[in-house]
DNA sequence: CGCCGAGTTGAACTGAATCAAGAAACGTGG
DNA sequence: CCACGTTTCTTGATTCAGTTCAACTCGGCG
């Protein structure tokens, strides 16, 4: 999961008392701190952990056949968890690591389920989160379905210029489901 | 978008004055009736209809440099709408037809907005049908990037046998993003 | 009966993976 | 701050899965 903007453009579109509930929610967030190269979540584990990251970047990933795949890179502003496990409770497949030396405002499953108890406009938030991570989602699993190794290289430089600088190239080839062989020779050719 | 099982596993899972808003909620929605081949959705258009189908089969694809790209059949028990631009009602890129003489309940964006308004718990049903639907199409994503044509096909065959006596396989194979000419291939080898 | 779309089959071609080797960058300890 | 080993990246040669183009088959349906 990994939604752009979230928390500040979603708290300017809310009524006084929306905004109210989003006191409370952020008021139920720790504050954390990770050095470079540091597990957030394991693989098999149950994930109960929605992170908001204020500095850093985190790199979300799984084993396929011995291979590492990167799934999602989630920067500043973003939210992560293992998705998979966080919404159902259940074991994850999923691998989360930060990058750099990276700060989060994290809040647990239960606290989140009793905000929808105490606070049911709260599920708004969610579901308004959810549907924008559904659209980006669409757009990536288009993107890797219908364009070539060149065309996904430039929608992300396009996309996210950033990012290039910030991750390995080899995780960048791996969310991007080409060889890093192919990737080097992509960034090389250029124009093709 | 597209939820299986949908409005009966989630009813079943309410308590009492849950099930009191999915009332509400069904009895806002309308009947229709589609015959074969009739399209449902435009293209360029804003989407506000969703659907709950109840008989029938419906695709849904979009253009891709000319080319006809089926994108996700949806069947009875299961919702459809131009997700695209329903969620922020604006223009779709999606066209919807159906495949065969179909019956779907519907209800319309500004119906489903009052419903939020009206009855804030509401929000929890779209906020689990969105979840599911993402993880859904997490595991489509990957399988794009991750498996080849066969195992796609395989995969497909599992999930969903019926599926192939419903659908020409041509749409079968844009769906799986592969040629028809391949899919064909896949389909005689079979075992390999 | 002949047409038409759907599906199959064959041959040539191509984008990307794989395998292998070398170059560059990185970081850790002395 | 340099030296060394490790990891990351690049480059080349080969191979392969899947596309494309083209011809052909089959099953309706006017």
């Amino acid at each position: 999961m990994n939604v752009s903007g979230l928390i500040d453009d979603f708290r300017s579109s809310l009524s006084p008392e929306e905004n109210e509930v989003m006191e409370v929610f952020i008021s139920k967030m720790k504050k954390n701190k990770y050095s470079k190269g540091e597990q957030l979540h394991r693989a098999g584990k149950v994930c109960n952990v929605l992170h908001y990251i204020t500095k850093g970047i985190i790199r979300t990933y799984y084993y396929k056949d011995e291979k590492d795949i990167s799934v999602y890179f989630t920067q500043e502003g973003e939210m992560v968890t293992a998705i998979d496990s966080f919404i159902q409770q259940k074991p994850s497949k999923y691998n989360i690591e930060t990058l750099e030396d990276t700060t989060t405002y994290s809040i647990t499953f239960d606290e989140l389920e009793s905000m929808y108890e105490d606070h049911p406009s709260f599920e708004r938030f969610t579901r308004i989160i959810m549907m924008q991570a559904y659209i980006d989602l669409v757009e990536r699993a288009e993107s890797i379905q219908l364009h070539s190794a060149m065309e996904r290289y430039q929608l992300l430089t396009e996309r996210d210029p950033l990012l290039l600088e910030r991750v390995n190239l080899k995780h960048i080839a791996t969310f991007l489901g080409i060889s890093p062989e192919t990737l080097s020779r992509v960034r090389s050719n250029g124009s093709t």
